[in-house]
DNA sequence: CTTCCATGAGAAAACGATTTCTCAACCGTG
DNA sequence: CACGGTTGAGAAATCGTTTTCTCATGGAAG
């Protein structure tokens, strides 16, 4: 007679087998010894009547969902979607879920986005490369258990796992410089991206390891279309001598060499290109990129261990930075006898 | 002097505010009319007191929680990626946020990702191309609300939202005939994966359009490797005539075209080859690649926009099948004069 | 043969909201 | 002036679990 009808609870379950609510309850998770005839009785009901405990319900007895919440800046970037698919997998194993959270680059709705996700679970992982890092240090607080992915952070209770850029840079100018290069472009990415900042300090650094290295900095971004876009400054510095450029990402470097290729310039024969990131399409391009490879899924994976120990009440600080790994394929070669000298 | 400070909850707003729980409730939900002094009070507890309303204990009694789920074989494929965002922001502009599952391409265990997901979600999203109709049939019935993606699906009450395969193939094969191509050969996908079906026979209605085409199909894959793994088949099959190359997808076509071009093969002067989703590196490989664009963020909004209405108790039975857009770019062209004919 | 503890199961109390009842006050109408 | 119908607010029921209390039972130790 009733409209719909109504959900099996824990209630029917009992009287059907003819126990408590509270041995059911035990039986189906495991608490304290019960009776075999009992648990054998709860387990037979439970199948008769297709029983399935609401989430909702235990959830608000024991104060969490199991679900944890990631947030990014653009869903698109395949640095993210594999850190995303390596976190999900791990954290499926340990019967957790992950809410995803776009924040499609507005770094101003960062906070309310991740306050409103954190609200809806047990913990967070964050991805807020632009926040200033007062504001960062700030929000952590309130959301923990939290770790925070691809920048570094030095907040109590808040570990963090990232890549160490600076280092992957200057592996990636060292190789470089092997080559002959002396005069070499980087084209950035966002300026209040730490990720950049830490792009650049890699640089410096490796402008002291080489004084006969000269380093040019142009306006780039994160995206294809900033490499194909600044295809034009790139040869205004090729003409002052530069033999060689720096992609913030792959995917700057890949419109870059898309647009050079069209422009009918030589890779690597009049200027070697390299990416970072090593996106699953930089071996495929042609030519093949030259790419600082960072292990996505795995650190999805560690990001996932991390908050579990944090979850579980436990005090996991143990941050992690990975070092990236060069992988030199055909986009970067040795500079051409000739070339990289300043015209007069 | 307990261990951590106690929740706020909403009897310590009514107690400040000098009201009932009822009030307080109505109040922050906007029901019925209320005295504007006892919601000015309400605020005012609740600013001070820096009041949440558990989500948990909504969910329980309301019986949602404003959550979706979306199930997807592969994270890490573009067009699942573009559909999640799109999915994901119009979503969010509703007040509900994601939860997402990869299957890892286990087609296998899609059904209980599937119904554990339901369980914590108000509604499904379902990206399942292998699961077997009947079996998909019957999953849905169970799991309700739910759209499907990318498949067609005839139960009532279960909308759909997909993209035309057959005729976008049908359109990317006009396009090639009217360059001049006769012999075509089709690198698969996933023998099982509906959407590979339906691009066959896409083909199929072509070749009735065209008697004198004709079709090879081989074996391929999903990605990128699968297209580079083929280039040996492709052209031993460019050896018994053909003179263009369908990938099943962008991935499968752009892993060909590096390939080839490592083979000193010329695309599009001894073979065209074309793609299919218009992923973001389509545009941007050497040469550009010829596709069929489908619009991965809209098909997402649209997935949400069905959801909404299902959720909402609405029936929305409209179903949606967007035909592609033929992206025409340098990695096809004519048949070159004396390719094409079969040697002696 | 008591006494004391451990063991195990049922009764009842959380968990923190929404929503249904219930009832007083107030309005306009006959 | 009496009465039926709104209106608005508080009391209490409800959602479906887990967990704490409480208490009977049985075995071991004295």
């Amino acid at each position: 007679m009733s409209e719909r009808t109504r959900q099996v609870t824990i209630v029917d379950v009992a009287r059907h087998a003819g126990v408590s609510q509270a041995s059911v309850s035990r039986v189906l998770n495991g608490k304290a010894n019960v009776d075999p005839a009992i648990a054998g009785a709860v387990h037979a009901a439970v199948a008769e009547l297709g029983y399935e405990p609401s989430l909702a319900a235990r959830s608000l007895v024991q104060g969490r969902n199991h679900t944890i919440g990631m947030i990014v800046p653009d869903l698109e970037n395949p640095l993210f979607q594999g850190i995303l698919k390596g976190l999900t997998l791990a954290a499926d194993a340990d019967g957790y879920r992950v809410l995803v959270a776009d924040t499609d680059e507005r770094a101003e709705s960062e906070e309310a986005v991740a306050l409103e996700a954190r609200r809806r679970c047990d913990a967070l992982v964050l991805c807020a490369p632009r926040m200033p890092e007062a504001k960062l240090r700030q929000l952590v607080a309130r959301v923990a258990p939290v770790v925070v992915v691809n920048r570094s952070l030095d907040a109590a209770g808040v570990p963090w796992v990232g890549v160490d850029y600076a280092r992957g840079i200057h592996d990636l100018v060292d190789h470089l410089f092997a080559l002959g290069h002396r005069r070499i472009v980087y084209l950035a990415g966002p300026a209040s991206s730490v990720s950049n900042v830490e792009r650049e300090r890699g640089l410096a650094a490796a402008r002291e390891t080489f004084p006969a290295l000269e380093v040019e900095i142009l306006p780039g971004g994160s995206r294809l279309d900033d490499g194909a876009d600044a295809a034009g400054a790139v040869l205004a510095a090729r003409d002052r001598g530069a033999t060689a450029v720096l992609g913030f990402n792959d995917l700057v470097a890949l419109g870059l060499l898309h647009r050079l290729a069209e422009l009918g310039v030589s890779v690597p024969g009049e200027l070697s290109v390299a990416g970072f990131d090593d996106s699953p399409f930089a071996r495929y391009s042609t030519p093949p990129l030259t790419s600082m490879s960072v292990p996505r899924g795995e650190l999805g994976a560690q990001v996932w261990q991390r908050l579990a120990t944090l979850v579980a009440g436990g005090r996991s600080e143990h941050t992690l930075l990975y070092r990236p790994r060069l992988e030199v394929r055909a986009s970067t070669g040795p500079v051409r006898v000739g070339a990289g000298t300043v015209p007069a």
